[in-house]
DNA sequence: TAGTGGTCTAGACCACATT
DNA sequence: ATGTGGTCTAGACCACTAC
């Protein structure tokens, strides 16, 4: 009678097995989801969800390992496992892969310059699944980085997934720690598409520079835990003195 | 009398204390470094480098299992470990992060349209931490994807690092498996420096597009296995119908 | 059938942080 | 002193592949 509280060990050829460290690891993901812990809090020890689960503590182990490695979750020597909140320097860097030229990487401060609701349109419900009907949430934003105006972003956000951001009084700059803790989405999945392009008259007159300048392009897809299409956004940026990183493997 | 190859067990309080597994991990790319076993080639069994290395299996397990995420190696149950080669599509397209836009992204073919030796000027002796008399390989390239001509290379390496490559009847269009297969020099860590430029006249007719166009500039620097730089390139893309795809997380 | 990697368990001990 | 995660070991059994 040692049963699980998953699908009974190995010799379970359904025809979709999952060893049992997975089963933990998406059990813990979904508990997440659910809010049994919000970001910041702490898991009870691997004994304890050991005995949770009827598994044993090395299977637990095993999984929340890998939720450490996917960055869900933290875990310190001494003191515990914890839900990660997407505010520490490690986890934020991750997001802004723009840098200045010959400098070391800064966050970029950014200051929201429009709020409106508008409906989604081509580009936006087919990147964003939405029906043509459906209303986003639309935020401008200008970014500086070590004090000069870089870059502009524009982001679009499914209405539904976000009730009441309209009320708020003010939109925080650092935009994932905003939506996990005040819409319960963790951000879990990001994809960017980067082109190069010239410049807008418009672009151009908010970023002071002469219009036909070249700037860097991306748009980027966002998805949560629960693999929810959170976020389209469309960012231009200007490129003589920065660059986008990326680190491959 | 249970003497490892590698410092003692645990208590090992050294001031650079290392876990077993992270020595055998190193232990074994150094191996690989050495050519103890060649790229494609299989490595003994867990429980005979448990043997020699006199550790338990699940600690050769846990080294074997992290290169293999860190895809220095590649294993396959029933069969065996086997270091990696860079031939294989899920490590190939790592390296070509360049996607026509809607499209399913595709290996460009290249052609090696220049060869030559030059001494490292500012840039690339900076990049590749060369003094300025420390002569450079350069190869210049010209890629298609669907057919379509849109990326120009340049590409340079340390001559001390590929004597003989000037006398190669033919330089393929698979490099980093060239560089690994005739050079000994398994491309391991690659960075990319990503910016908006207007093209140049000379750029411009070899893309056969009008001067002024924006393109995406690209700047890579590529470590070895062992750490040396191997590898400086600066890529120029289309980007009207092609854009530069970056997973994070 | 034999050999390989994959999963799961159980237990010992270490290192770290907090009380 | 206690409790947490980190390391290491040993052994059992499963699944896949090749012969």
């Amino acid at each position: 009678m040692n049963k699980n509280k998953f699908e009974n060990k190995l010799s379970t050829n359904g025809p979709s097995y999952q060893p049992l460290y997975k089963q933990v690891e998406e059990y813990v993901t979904q508990l997440i989801v659910e809010q049994r812990w919000k970001p910041g809090e702490m898991l009870p020890s691997e004994f304890q969800l050991a005995d949770e689960f009827n598994v044993s503590q090395g299977t637990v182990r095993k999984a929340l390992n890998s939720l450490t490695t996917a960055k869900i979750l933290e875990r310190k020597q001494g003191v515990g496992t914890f839900v990660s909140e997407h505010t520490s320097q490690s986890a934020l860097y991750k997001f802004f892969p723009i840098v200045a030229d010959g400098k070391t990487p800064e966050l970029p401060m950014s200051e929201t310059i429009d709020r409106s609701i508008a409906l989604a349109t081509g580009d936006i419900s087919e990147n964003l699944k939405l029906s043509p009907d459906e209303e986003v949430i639309v935020l401008s934003r200008k970014r500086k980085i070590h004090g000069k105006l870089c870059i502009l972003e524009d982001i679009y956000l499914p209405k539904k997934y976000f009730e009441g951001l309209m009320e708020e009084d003010e939109i925080p700059h650092t935009l994932y720690h905003f939506y996990q803790t005040n819409y319960h989405h963790t951000v879990q999945d990001i994809s960017d598409r980067i082109k190069a392009v010239i410049s807008t008259s418009e672009d151009a007159n908010k970023l002071n520079i002469s219009e036909g300048e070249p700037l860097l392009l991306f748009t980027r897809l966002a998805k949560s835990l629960d693999g929810k299409l959170i976020e389209y956004r469309i960012t231009r940026c200007l490129s003589d003195d920065y660059h986008y990183l990326v680190d491959l493997m």
